[in-house]
DNA sequence: CCTGCAAAAATGTGATCACATTTTCGGACG
DNA sequence: CGTCCGAAAATGTGATCACATTTTTGCAGG
C-alpha cells in the first residue's frame, strides 16, 4: 500500500488559449452561439470533483487552498469557489479548524448512502426509461463493456469511471434537474470510499449486475430496470461495507 | 438609490461585536472559550437560504453580488461564496449569461421535487423515530400548533417557517449526514414556489396532516410515520401544482 | 529521549483593485 | 412615435494584499 501518498494523479488543469478575446463587432443576427469560456473556478470544479470521484483525493488528508491554487496553476480564489461548491454537494468537508478534506466513511454515513442511492436512482431510471434512444443505449452498452474489461485487467481507476458513466448515461437520458443532481451528491460522498476499498480488496468481488439492466431497458421494462438498478446497487455497497466497515 | 434590487424584507445580517481589532495582547489566559465566530459568508449563506425558503426573494429577479454585498454591508467577497454554496445545493441557478436568480418552477421540476420528497422524507423520518425523545416531541407538537396557527390566521410566513421547523424537526433526530442534507437541498429548490403559491391562493387549501404523524411518532408506529409523511407531501404538494401550475 | 514552548511558516478569510462583458440608458435617425 | 446604436453604469471573475489564527518547526530544559 502506498503510505499515504499524496494525489495520486498530477492533478492538471484544462487550460486553451485564454480565448477572453471575443466579438467586438455587432452582427446583429448570426445567431450568436457564444462559446462563453467557462470560467476558471468552473475548470477547478470539473477537476476536482473528479479527483474526489475517482479516489484521487485520500480521505482525511487537508486539501489546501494555496496548494491546490499551486497545483493548478491559478489563483487561490477561483479555488475557493469551487471548494465552497463541492463541500456544499457534500464532496468535501470543513471541519470547525476550517480546515477542508475529503470526508471518510463511516459505518452510519454508508448506510444512509445505501438507502439514498437504492431510494433514487431507481426512480431515476425509471423516469429516463422513456428517453433513452438507440444511440444512448449503444453508449450504455458501451460502458458496460468497459466496466467488464476493466473487471478483467482489475483496472480500479476504470472501472470507477465505466461504472459512472454507465449509470449516469442513463438517469441522463431524461434531463432531470432535481434527482440527477441528487443522485450525483451521493455519489460524491461515497466515491472516495469506493476507491479505497477496491484499491485494498481488488475488483474481484464486484459482481455485473447490469446485464439485467440492459435488457430491461432494451424490452422497456420499468419495474425490471427498477429492481436491476436496485440489486446492482444493493449487492455491490453491501458486499463493500461487510468487507470493509467495522463498527 | 435602492429602487431596484428591492427586496421583500430587510435582510439584514447579524454582526455582533466581532470587530476586526480583538487581541493584540498576547495575554493568554483568560480562558478564550473559542466562540469561534462565524465566518461572514457563513452568515451570509444563512441568510440568503432563509430569504429564499421562505419565499423573500422573488423567482427571476436577478440577485447581484454587489447589490446584496451592499445590502447585507459586507464586501463582495463572502457574498460570492455564499451565493456559490447555495448555488450547489440548487438554491439558486447561474445562467449562462452569469447572472443570478431563485430559479423558477416548471411542471417537470415539480413533479421531480414530489418524488424526491416521498422517497426521501419517509426513509428520514423511519430513521430518525428511534432517536426522537420527548424533549423533541414536544418541541414537534409546538411546531405543528404554531402551523395550526399559522393556518388561523393565514400568515404565510410564519405558516412555511412553522411547517420547516415541524419536518426538520422529526429528520434531525437521528445525526443525519446524507439524507437530510439532501432534503435539505429539496426544500431550497420548492420554497419560493410555495411561498407563490400561497401568496396568490392562500393557506386555506392546505390540510393538516400532521396529526397522524404525530400519533404514529408517540406510538413508535415506523410504518404509521411513513404514512403520515408520505400523504402529508402527497397530498399538500399535488393540491398545490394542480392549482398552479399548467403545461 | 521526551516534553514544553516560542518563533516561523502556512492557512482561511475578507477587502480592494483591474478588467472583460453585459446590461441599461439617452439621444439621434427614420 | 418607434428603432437602433453608442456611451455609461453595473456585473461577475480573477488576482493580490493584509490579517488573525492555526499548524509546524526548532530548540531548550527535564
Amino acid at each position: 500500500m502506498p503510505s499515504r501518498s499524496r494525489l495520486a494523479a498530477p492533478l492538471e488543469i484544462e487550460r486553451p488559449g485564454r480565448r477572453r478575446t471575443a466579438r467586438t463587432a455587432g452582427a446583429p443576427g448570426s445567431a450568436t452561439e457564444a462559446p462563453a469560456a467557462a470560467p476558471i473556478h468552473d475548470q477547478v470544479y470539473d477537476t476536482l470533483k473528479t479527483a474526489i470521484v475517482t479516489g484521487q483525493i485520500v480521505p482525511g488528508r487537508a486539501v489546501t487552498l494555496r496548494g491546490l491554487a499551486a497545483t493548478l496553476g491559478v489563483s487561490p480564489m477561483p479555488v475557493r469557489e469551487a471548494i465552497r461548491r463541492i463541500s456544499a454537494e457534500g464532496g468535501l468537508v470543513i471541519h470547525p479548524n476550517r480546515r477542508v478534506s475529503v470526508p471518510d466513511m463511516t459505518r452510519a454515513r454508508f448506510d444512509e448512502v445505501v438507502a439514498a442511492r437504492s431510494l433514487l436512482e431507481p426512480e431515476a431510471a425509471a423516469r429516463a426509461l422513456p428517453h433513452i434512444d438507440a444511440a444512448r443505449l449503444a453508449r450504455i452498452r458501451a460502458a458496460d463493456d468497459d466496466i467488464e474489461r476493466a473487471l478483467e485487467t482489475g483496472d480500479v481507476e476504470d472501472y470507477m469511471a465505466s461504472n459512472h458513466r454507465f449509470h449516469f448515461e442513463i438517469y441522463g437520458a431524461a434531463r432531470s434537474e432535481v434527482l440527477v443532481p441528487l443522485i450525483e451528491s451521493v455519489w460524491l460522498r461515497f466515491g472516495p470510499f469506493m476507491r479505497l476499498v477496491y484499491g485494498r480488496f481488488g475488483t474481484a468481488i464486484l459482481i455485473d449486475q447490469h446485464e439485467r439492466a440492459i435488457e430491461a431497458i432494451a424490452a422497456r421494462d420499468e419495474a425490471g430496470l427498477r429492481a436491476a438498478i436496485r440489486a446492482d446497487i444493493l449487492d455491490g455497497m453491501n458486499e463493500i461495507g461487510a468487507a470493509s466497515l467495522v463498527d
